[in-house]
DNA sequence: TAGAAAACGGAAGTGCTACTACCGTTTCGC
DNA sequence: GCGAAACGGTAGTAGCACTTCCGTTTTCTA
């Protein structure tokens, strides 16, 4: 069977148009902005949207991953060079601490829909998995804590009002997942 | 000038119903679906929807409000007779802890726009204050905690996905928000 | 219990939005 | 340069929130 042609150069920029506008035009007025708008400011045709998103949740899922992106190599980055509690700290803090405008957007398009949802939920777990389980294996997570349960955590401190609140939440949380350090083993 | 005249049984009656039908409907197909349909099942034209609740917000927040009537009548027998830990203890998890179905419900209409949200932080507010300005006064309360933060990890906890994510999630919380007893004072 | 006041039901209509279908035109890859 | 693929625009469908109008029924009250 012949290998599928390569994509085309304008459908790349076009697709690449769409998310950036989209995810400004989320930030700014939630998921509720109509899609028309969205393909207005990026400059493409209302069809060449639904082209490449038939449905808004795909916009929505695509514009999570877009979002999810720097945060996911931030935490690889971290992971190389802190220790597993340092390192776990790191991740779960600044998965949770995006920029102000990131958190706020995410924060709305993961609460739109339960297709939305549960992408955000697979993202998170898969940024916070490995921190996780490097912690798990220093004998410093708290007993029968899942990576889900560390997503779901961190999913819920993007649902806060404040960032002070945000903020509190991390704390105490943080306090709660990591065990103290125990006598050294036989 | 004159008393308005109480308002008639019909129309009392016909509010109630609205919000039963709403409730379920909500729970079952959340907020997403048509008003046409939670008249119908209430049994009530479509206008008289509207004559009661002249937007879908004002129908979701009355349903909010109806949700947490139980859970707040509940967090005041409890504080009357446990002391202030075990009553913070038990208002925060009972708070987190309503019956499956109306947890599910609350989470999706609390997610449901802006004013639902903000809805929804005033009500858990009113529920957990009593309680937790009690744990302050005893002093077993994590510095610089507010009301308001603890209905935010409330409600933060009741958009986790599973049962079993939000149980962890509250016992992390509590662990980290109730601080250990002192020494005697002198 | 009569009569006014108020709530009701139904139908029709507005405006917005997600999404589809069609089709001539432009842009790209080979 | 040629064929394939993506594009843009227009028109249309369907669903839903919300409104208006109006004749009918229910309820309160004097």
């Amino acid at each position: 069977m012949p290998e599928p042609r390569a994509p085309r150069r304008d459908q790349l920029r076009n697709r690449q148009r769409l998310l950036v506008a989209a995810r400004e035009a989320f930030a700014e007025h939630g998921p509720e902005i109509a899609l028309e708008e969205v393909a207005r400011r990026a400059g493409v045709g209302p069809t060449t949207l639904y082209r490449h998103f038939p449905a808004k949740e795909d916009l929505v899922e695509a514009v999570l991953d877009d979002l999810v992106t720097a945060v996911r190599a931030n935490a690889e980055r971290v992971l190389e060079t802190a220790d597993p509690v340092q390192g776990f700290r790191a991740v779960f803090t600044q998965s949770c601490d995006m920029s102000e405008q990131e958190v706020a957007t995410f924060a709305r398009l993961a609460g739109a829909g339960d297709r939305a949802d549960e992408h955000a939920q697979r993202l998170i777990t898969a940024v916070v998995s490995p921190a996780t389980e490097r912690l798990r294996a220093a004998g410093r997570l708290r007993a029968d804590i899942t990576a889900e349960d560390i997503a779901t955590f961190v999913r819920m401190t993007l649902t806060a009002y404040s960032d002070e609140a945000r903020a509190k939440a991390i704390d105490v949380l943080l306090d709660g997942l990591i065990t103290p350090e125990r006598a050294a083993p036989a």
